[in-house]
DNA sequence: AGAGAGAGTCAACAGGTGTTGGCCTACACT
DNA sequence: AGTGTAGGCCAACACCTGTTGACTCTCTCT
């Protein structure tokens, strides 16, 4: 993230520790899930003392939730190539998946938490589904293509980050994009069966 | 484990306790993952104490690895309609899925515990390569073939059974075949991109 | 009937968890 | 120079976890 926006210096230093927790937490979360990311070693991987992550987020739930408070913008729905929205879709997931570690954090921990899971439903109210009735889809149609979509990107992070299923998670973005934007776009375009 | 070798029924009462350990642990794993579900809440919903668990089974982990031990039967790979694949493929999973909750507790919890990530790609890989490899497809291109599949499928699984995705987790079994049996037959039998 | 083992309970342990409050230090401002 | 305060550490708390060992009950076999 360039900061742009702020014209300012950092005036307190406590913004670089704050910033600290917080990525140190981002990565704790996705590598270990919920549970087995503890205050303590996201604290330490901060280089700072447990109770400062207190003092900073209140608590370990309400540090979670700032965690997973990051924008992830998506591509403008309106608009969109509907002949290439298959495409389109996959190689943007690919590098938002790869960018910061916040999505496989949301995958990971939404599976055991429920603000996690929580969350996850709301990327997915929010942002895809407001693109598959772009594409001229009544409102019960739209949702059903877009929950087919997650199916298919949230399962392919599945194996590939998550669960790290070797030929997955070896795959080029080509070819990524190559096997899963057909499918996508049918999910998204075509006659429902 | 089917126990072929014990022709007389079951003898000593433990057998009972130990089933019933191992159902409510089941449950547990699959409703909380690894972490959450703790020996005591197996323990009160299999009404004993949790002493017991540990005398049966030894540790918490051996205990999950006797719940994911059980057969999961695939459909026998030899001699498969090459055409009807994907709906033969799609149809069995969700009966799987649905049948009782090892394909679930083994999904939930493969994502934070490595011993059930280990046993998922085992299954990937005993069940699924082989499948690809039967339709003709060399070493390599059979494991990406298997992995596309898996992606679909257990995305699908996530989205549906852990996440509850409203319209994914209310989709009649025809609806989800029709849908994602075009997607697994191509996967398994298109030709490569 | 008596003995022995199988099945189960109880209470406690050692270690790890999130969380809290008191104390220290170093800087910024007057 | 003196002082207020933000930023940080330390030690402890209450609780929960997996796990253990001693004890009791109850059935079965001789």
């Amino acid at each position: 993230m360039t900061s742009g926006a702020e014209t300012e210096a950092p005036r307190r230093r406590s913004d670089a520790t704050r910033a600290a927790i917080l990525a140190a937490a981002r990565d704790r979360f996705a590598a270990d899930g919920y549970e087995r990311a503890t205050v303590r070693a996201i604290a330490h991987d901060a280089g700072i003392d447990p109770s400062m992550v207190m003092r900073y987020f209140g608590s370990k739930e309400d540090l979670f939730a700032a965690v997973i408070d990051v924008e992830l913008d998506f591509p403008d729905p309106s608009g969109i190539d509907r002949d290439a929205v298959g495409v389109l879709l996959v190689r943007h997931f690919l590098e938002l998946w790869e960018r910061d570690g916040v999505l496989r954090t949301l995958l990971r921990v939404g599976v055991t938490n429920a603000a996690g899971a929580d969350r996850l439903r709301d990327v997915f109210r929010t942002q895809l589904v407001p693109m598959a009735r772009e594409l001229g889809h009544g409102a019960a149609d739209a949702e059903r293509r877009a929950a087919l979509v997650a199916s298919q990107v949230l399962g392919m992070a599945l194996v590939r980050y998550v669960l790290a299923l070797e030929p997955a998670a070896g795959l080029s973005h080509d070819d990524v994009v190559a096997w899963l934007a057909p499918t996508v776009q049918r999910y998204l375009t075509a006659e429902a069966p």
